[in-house]
RNA sequence: AGGCCCGUAGCUCAGGGGUAUGAGCGCUUCACUGACACUGAAGAGGUCGGCAGUUCAAAUCUGCCCGGGCCUACCA
């Protein structure tokens, strides 16, 4: 079979354009089918782990979650390719709330007034599974699409028994530690849906109001909400306010109209403004956050006058049983009356409302479990430290780093704010409580009820954020042992394969928005269960947002970037570059039609490229390597696929995605495609074995680098082209050493400005890029690499004829327009000599070079730049001051000669 | 109110002590030379938000100011 007919074959098969819509299915199921996703518990790879961050099991995946998926991914292709033994757990998170209120509402509509009611709690639980279950298949088809690689085999859930159980083994472990106790704490609750929310389901609105100051024993206080004050147990004032000194200590009786009557004790409190009011704070510890705090610290009373139905409670004496509003309308009234309304002005009231009932949020006490993040009792490192001192010391001591660096500024101003973390919710959807009741006094924390009758579990569930704190390595244990009862947490551990091998995790890459809520969580609960860190990288990235700049959201449909349509029309890839490409930590980015175009073109460009050099070699196996290489050409593209190699190794290392991928572009575009490529249409050169060699080395190489950005292109271009198995699980290149090759290299950039000098006298000249000119080259350095260079400028710069000569003595033709470089001076024959041309571009360049070097000079000439710059810099100078000189005087003496 | 981030080419953004031959998109001129017009060539376009300071050297570090954004806490 004849070279030729291997050719047809290759270019056959070669669309015009990389097909994704027909190829990306086909190629995604090669890859799973060949099980190379799939980890190994056992071996000597070095183990790399990324926990895939669950997405929640609620709806559809967003270009956030691509984001994530197209890093991580990166990163785990890369460290396979490279040698690792890989692991990238996917799963998904119940997303207690988030589901729970989604499935009511759709109750709602489907005609139920009441779900939670009619269904009671098994049965609404087994909806909202079921319901999540259609939801986990979406999404689980939405990461492969992406093209993820990760491990199927291993996939979980937050709600996995295995999860279950580990939650409450966790929950058993810290209450017996001490680190979970249960207390009376400020909730947010809505009245009408009769259930706490969570603060981030909390928004404010400013709504007109009034602030009434009223008298009050000794003191006045403004409150825009006097019907609390009922409930009133003390007045805070600040320690160094002189004016109230000497209350502090004091208790006082205040009796309200109509009653009831109260005690209030004056505390002295910095979180009390002196500045703010009359500088008496009125504390109503039942029904505000910051005075139930002042309450806690000063042992006051809690008094609470509103009640879970929204109406006054007995404690309100005259005025129970009223609305809030109610009540309010009527002590004001008996306020005035009896003389203590000081004053009622117009205000603009911040109001807490309930984002989906959009009613108003009820601050009340409630028993709820806390998490005690002060108790100094975790080991870590021989010590015995609180939640909140690990948090800060693993960070502090690098065991974890944080990408881009300065989050660690807001993860510290987090962890110095931190207060103990509520996590009981008054939902049913979720990891329930694991506490069991028996009367008044009997109480067991556990994973299981115990023996006996008349237990009963605690109705409420664990924040959602509990069970995802033990994502890294709940995700590890093994599921058939967390099933046998009799094991503890701690032998459990011990013997799962996958927690042994492959925890702590590599790398944990998420948004920034979630650094608290999540990551600052894994780091608390994963220090304390297993005395590990979860990770040891945190990258973080930034939001992605619409082409307006705005935070993608369903109000303005036009602006959303569905994954879904991106991928249909023009593929993962580009989707993926889109993402990736030029990108920086923690920056937000904009997914315009711009950007995802030029990724295409990417896609394309290689698409093409690799079409080029396949028919160029044919059906064959790759060339071998031959002895020696050495056409300055092909020695230079060894020596930069080998630095691009190292370049984008080290970037990647140091998670500089957005540069390592826009530096390797450029590589491939610019220096593949553009010249080399180019260079090698000349004949003989296409003809020989290294040629052949370094083509095939170099589709290698960009296919490798490539692949962990845009998997399907590369791993389909892999198999067009005769490679053996997948590209994905084949081997990272290996860098060879060029350093021998430093002139060629040189030589080949004096080449490329050659080029483009002839092709810009033929622009300014107004000649066609096509036409063909003579050029004499008169060299000054790289002789030799131009002349066997000869051929690729003919063919480059398309000059019918080149002559190289010596740059001592030469004459240049008449009437010739001439380009001066430090390498070489060209004189190119463009027919009538247009000496006013001439001298513009010649002046032109003078002015740029003197330029420079007038700023050179500044700082050679100064004594302390010499003595103190790093002396590779003031040689750098040097050096170029020198070449600069020279390029100096070849000008003028060239403008002298025009001006006689 | 506190914290954090960002102001670099017309637009969107990288970079981040050595003097911007930074990218993509857009723009101007030319070219369909058998991989690619989703292309190639050449070019125009920036005193790196402002003012001080540190330094031999500042777009880069420090402080202040102006402008934009985000987060947290809340305004009794």
């Amino acid at each position: 079979m004849g070279p030729s007919e291997g050719e047809e074959s290759t270019v056959m098969s070669f669309t015009a354009h990389f097909e994704h819509g027909d190829r990306e299915p086909a190629i995604r199921q090669r890859w799973e089918e060949s099980g190379a996703f799939q980890a190994k518990a056992e071996g000597e790879k070095p183990a790399y782990t990324i926990s895939m961050p669950p997405p929640n099991a609620t709806g559809t995946l967003h270009v956030g979650h691509v984001v994530m998926l197209a890093l991580e991914d990166l990163m785990i292709r890369w460290r396979r390719m490279k040698g690792d033994e890989v692991l990238w757990v996917p799963g998904t998170d119940h997303a207690a709330i988030a589901t729970e209120s989604v499935v009511i509402k759709q109750l709602k509509e489907e005609g139920m007034e009441d779900p939670r009611g009619e269904l009671g709690r098994d049965e609404l639980v087994r909806r909202i599974a079921e319901f999540v279950e259609g939801s986990r298949s979406t999404i689980r088809s939405q990461i492969q699409a992406v093209g993820s690689s990760c491990d199927w085999s291993r996939e979980r859930y937050t709600m996995d028994a295995a999860l279950n159980r580990c939650v409450n083994e966790v929950f058993a472990r810290m209450f017996r530690d001490g680190l979970i106790y249960r207390g009376k704490r400020i909730v947010n609750w809505d009245p009408t849906l009769q259930t706490t929310v969570s603060d981030d389901e909390v928004y404010h609105e400013e709504r007109p109001a009034k602030l009434y100051t009223i008298r009050y024993g000794p003191f006045l206080v403004a409150t825009s909400r006097p019907e609390t004050k009922i409930g009133d147990t003390a007045v805070a004032v600040h320690p160094d306010d002189e004016r109230w000194a000497e209350h502090v200590g004091k208790t006082y009786t205040v009796p309200w109209p109509k009653g009831p009557t109260i005690e209030i004790k004056v505390v002295a409190d910095r979180k009390v403004d002196p500045e703010t009011g009359t500088g008496a704070l009125g504390v109503t510890p039942a029904h505000s956050h910051v005075d139930f705090e002042i309450a806690q610290s000063h042992d006051l009373p809690v008094l609470q006058v509103i009640g879970e139905d929204g109406r006054m409670t007995e404690a309100a004496g005259p005025y129970a049983g009223m609305t809030v509003m109610e009540c309010r309308k009527a002590f004001v009234a008996d306020l005035e009356e009896a003389g203590l309304l000081e004053s009622a002005d117009d205000y603009q009231q911040q109001t807490s409302l309930c984002y989906r009932s959009k009613k108003a949020i009820e601050p009340l006490p409630k028993e709820q479990w806390f998490i005690d993040v002060n108790k100094p009792v975790v080991p870590w490192k021989g010590r015995h430290l609180s939640m909140r001192q690990v948090l800060r010391e693993v960070v502090e001591s690098g065991d974890i780093e944080i990408f881009p660096d300065y989050s660690k500024k807001t993860y510290f101003h987090w962890i110095d704010n931190l207060r103990d973390w509520c996590v009981s919710r008054q939902i049913w959807w979720g990891h329930r409580v694991p506490v069991f009741y028996r009367g008044n006094q009997e109480i067991y924390v556990g994973h299981r009820q115990p023996e006996g009758e008349g237990w009963t579990q605690d109705d409420d569930s664990l924040d959602t954020w509990f069970s995802s704190a033990l994502w890294t390595w709940s995700t590890l244990v093994d599921a058939d042992l967390a099933a046998d009862p009799d094991l503890n947490l701690e032998d459990l551990l011990e013997r799962s394969p996958d927690f042994q091998r492959f925890h702590p995790t590599s790398v944990m890459e998420t948004g920034y928005d979630i650094l608290f809520f999540w990551v600052a969580r894994m780091i608390l609960m994963t220090t304390y269960v297993t005395g590990q860190v979860p990770f040891k990288n945190v990258y973080l990235h930034g939001l992605i947002l619409d082409r307006d700049g705005d935070k993608m959201s369903k109000s303005k449909p036009e602006t959303q970037v569905d994954p879904q349509d991106v991928i249909g029309e023009k593929g993962a890839d580009t989707l993926r570059l889109a993402l990736v490409l030029g990108a920086a930590a923690g920056q937000d980015l904009r997914v315009s039609d711009d950007r995802l175009t030029a990724c295409q073109r990417l896609v394309n460009k290689l698409w093409n490229a690799s079409k080029l050099v396949a028919m160029s070699l044919g059906d064959g196996p790759p060339p071998a390597e031959p002895d020696s290489v050495t056409h300055p050409i092909n020695r230079w593209m060894l020596a930069e696929l080998s630095s691009i190699v190292a370049d984008t190794d080290r970037r990647f290392a140091e998670f500089n995605f957005g540069d390592g991928s826009e530096k390797l572009r450029a590589s491939f575009w610019n220096e593949f495609c553009d010249l080399y490529l180019e260079a090698i249409k000349v004949e003989d050169l296409k003809e020989l074995d290294e040629t052949r060699f370094v083509l095939s080395e170099a589709l290698s190489t960009y296919l490798h680098l490539f692949h962990p950005m845009m998997p399907f292109v590369t791993e389909e271009i892999w198999s067009q082209v005769g490679r053996e198995g997948l590209l994905a699980t084949s081997a990272w290149p290996e860098q060879r050493d060029t350093s021998a090759w430093a002139n060629d290299v040189a030589g080949v950039q004096a080449v490329s400005r050659l080029i483009s000098s002839i092709r810009r006298i033929k622009v300014e000249r107004k000649l066609a890029t096509s036409s063909s000119v003579e050029a004499v080259v008169a060299t000054k350095e790289h002789a030799q690499v131009l002349a066997a260079c000869r051929p690729v400028v003919e063919r480059l710069a398309r000059t019918g004829s080149l002559e190289l000569v010596d740059a001592e003595g030469w004459t240049e033709p008449d009437g010739a327009s001439t380009a001066v470089d430090a390498a070489f001076v060209v004189a190119v024959s463009v027919g009538e000599a247009d000496l006013e041309k001439e001298r513009e571009r010649l002046e032109k360049q003078l002015e740029q070079s003197k330029k420079r070097r007038e700023g050179l000079e500044k700082r050679l000439g100064n004594p302390a730049f010499v003595e103190k710059a790093k002396p590779e810099v003031v040689e750098a100078a040097r050096s170029e001051a020198a070449t600069l000189d020279e390029t100096l005087a070849e000008l003028e003496a060239r403008l002298a000669k025009l001006g006689s």
